[in-house]
DNA sequence: TCACAACCTGACCAATCGGTCAATATAATT
DNA sequence: AATTATATTGACCGATTGGTCAGGTTGTGA
């Protein structure tokens, strides 16, 4: 076998490696851009840049602006779908719910463009995945409920409205990314550290918590 | 006196009155349109067509698009800056940040479009009112974690972080409006009821409330 | 009544946008 | 080696954008 062959077996791109590398380029872009500027002020000219590729390459891969906005969206939305498991099979609130803070606190932290496009998407009446929030999420939504009630029944929580339980776990672990900016700002302009990223964590987790009536 | 100037002098439009009224006009569609569609998203055409005005009209009262858009911004500012009066002069916590979620989930309702203004702005890195966070923000936020802190060296309270819990005051009652169209969707696609709306705030008061110690 | 200032607006412009396309290059297959 | 399928890209286009401006209208004070 000749050396290069060789080598160009190990530096072979195949047709399935470009495509999936360069989509993940222009995804991880997209992602940040529509992030910073929402849909509306994101320009294809910019995350083409980002992903350092010409603008037509992206019309290659997705067809509109559209198109890989909605492929942004609803990678999001599966990622959150996935964190949801530490929900399921906890023997009570205190293991379940602590557990469901702690991911969606470490999604806020590992994935905060994510998180904004999904909050700008909703923010602007959901217009491309009003679908999702009708099936999937509501789905999901009725399951979680059902299992906080049975907790309550159980005596193993104090009775509160699951639902807004939901939300208020929604939307603190979420400020973390959505309001990140201003989060960093009150903190004398410098991103959270590992402590205090830790700190915020427990704080949410020991109010809420208390507020269900759980001992950590 | 003649008829027609007895009508004249009722009916009449004084320079100040029309000045007043037009930019008012403006700056309610204009708070709608950056809403929904973002500072990127909007035109100034559509929060024209909104104001029922021409659209050279709307550039005679604010100069560029980024001038009306960030008077919107600072209106809202000052309506959630006054809002916190509901804090001071409180004698505990469950009077003092009992009546603070009253107040931000009353403005999460009445004013919708504002909450996603500035949700959208800070997301966005806050490039026109940075220096808002920085100083008023910031000096109103060092303020109620010293009234958190007293409270909590007086016994009133069980210890907390108070900066996290005012993140989970913001973040819980602006959910109610930045997210109200995912709320609503979940709610079988209608607008919470005056029952409903009722419900949402007693939930996160008893939770919060519950979790920081203080009986409601 | 007159002169001035404030207000109004249709028409227009340069800049930028999302998207297209023909031509070319590269990889895979036969 | 020849052929085909996939990937790449500069140049271009119609549509839309924020913003301008000249000329007209309306209210105000003298």
């Amino acid at each position: 076998m000749p050396a290069d062959a060789q080598i160009s077996r190990i530096t072979k791109i195949k047709r399935t490696d470009i495509r999936r590398e360069n989509e993940r380029l222009i995804l991880d872009a997209a992602e940040k851009v529509f992030a910073e500027a929402g849909f509306g002020g994101a320009t294809m000219q910019l995350i083409a840049d980002m992903a350092g590729l010409p603008k037509a390459n992206l019309h290659y891969y997705f067809a509109t602006k559209e198109d890989l906005y909605r492929k942004v969206v609803q990678d999001i939305f599966e990622i959150w779908l996935r964190a949801a498991d530490s929900f399921d099979n906890a023997p009570g609130p205190a293991e379940g719910i602590g557990a469901y803070i702690d991911a969606k606190m470490d999604l806020s932290r590992s994935h905060p463009f994510g998180s904004k496009v999904w909050a700008s998407e909703v923010m602007h009446g959901a217009p491309v995945i009003q679908d999702y929030l009708e099936t999937t999420l509501r789905d999901w939504t009725d399951g979680r409920i059902a299992a906080i009630q049975a907790w309550i029944d159980a005596g193993k929580m104090t009775p509160v409205n699951p639902r807004h339980l939901l939300y208020m776990l929604w939307a603190t672990t979420q400020h973390y990314a959505d309001f990140g900016h201003q989060v960093e700002t009150l903190n004398a302009g410098r991103p959270l550290t590992e402590r205090q990223w830790r700190e915020a964590k427990d704080s949410v987790k020991a109010i809420i918590l208390r507020g269900i009536g759980v001992t950590g």
